[in-house]
DNA sequence: ATCCTCATGTAACACGTTACATGATTAC
DNA sequence: GTAATCATGTAACGTGTTACATGAGGAT
């Protein structure tokens, strides 16, 4: 409905966070390092630059507060013009999936270049990694499965949990593939 | 053991191509399109960006192409120096693992904000789309099986279709979990 | 004839990351 | 008493994205 000139997603991301009640820069900054950075990271510079904008658009009034032993600051609230952009946001479903972005699929694609023991060393740590922090997901999403005002918060986190479950058993499975064939060594020559 | 200045992935990922053979920018902008776009885009201007640093670093080496009907290109290949490097780069295990990051997950970490049922339409075509190209990843998986030297190409393309099947699946159990109770109506005030 | 795509790239901008600043408290 | 952390933010830089340029060849 609103013909909103596009914003980019951490604009957004940070009225969401707002959404939840007023807070400082600060406050938003770790904020958002403890509820979304699991998939979406949004640094402490990068909040402030938003909330500027915001401002200027209306999205969010800022209230100035004085303290003695600590710096003052300023506490932001999104407007109702905000939550309205906001929703409207929310509600348009993105034209492009998200695409994937892995350093790590990078070198394993390359890997051809480099002596595959220690490339296989790379994929079993990479999918230790991935299967502690599935359980760990797992384990917050247990803990969100009794209150029903976090349904989507938990829908994050199963998914985060079994992305990287996915991401753990395909580990095995590919140093279990690489290991049958004859063991290649190192193509350094060209 | 080269004691080497930290370059961004991309650097190393249009190493890696030209690894693979001599090709001008245009080339392997699109040769990139083809092959790690899956998981690692690079823009076209990336790329002339990237060669020119590999070019002064002694990375790579250019010969330029006259044209008649096209215009000129120079041809870049990679110098020793750069292969080495890139190995280098290559060896090296990644201290953090690879962060996701979803604009989706965003919206539905927030969905608490709009209608559930707009929310769920979104989930169903995310789920949709995923499961599209996890069987366009699988199948491309099954036919570089059968080449040996496209093992580690292949398991690149086995996690993508891994990831995006498990999504898919999500997105189902997520429907589900969703639809079961009470349907809640859009949650506008306040 | 005009429009679109291919084949080459360059330029501008905007997002994201890292480093810097500063004073009070807490830790050792 | 020096060092790390907290609580506030700002500044600088570098990656990534989008728009611009240009001429030939193919499509309709």
């Amino acid at each position: 409905m609103s013909p909103q000139e596009k914003l980019p997603a951490t604009t957004y991301a940070v009225m969401g966070l707002l959404s939840q009640g007023p807070r400082s820069g600060y406050d938003l900054a770790s904020y958002a390092e403890m509820s979304i950075a699991n998939f979406w990271s949004v640094a402490k510079s990068q909040v402030y630059r938003e909330l500027s904008r915001l401002e200027s658009l209306g999205f969010v009034d800022a209230t100035e507060v004085k303290q003695q032993a600590l710096p003052d600051k300023r506490i932001y609230s999104l407007t109702k013009k905000g939550e309205a952009a906001l929703i409207d946001w929310l509600n348009t479903p993105q034209p492009q999936p998200d695409r994937m972005r892995s350093m790590f699929l990078l070198k394993v694609f390359f890997g051809n270049l480099i002596d595959s023991d220690e490339l296989i060393r790379m994929i079993e740590d990479h999918g230790q990694d991935a299967r502690e922090t599935s359980i760990r997901l797992s384990s917050i999403a247990e803990q969100l499965e009794t209150d029903p005002n976090m349904e989507y918060v938990l829908a994050t986190a199963r998914l985060g949990a079994k992305v990287l479950e996915a991401t753990a058993d395909w580990a095995d499975e590919t140093i279990k593939a690489l290991k049958k064939p004859a063991k290649r060594k190192v193509n350094k020559g060209r």
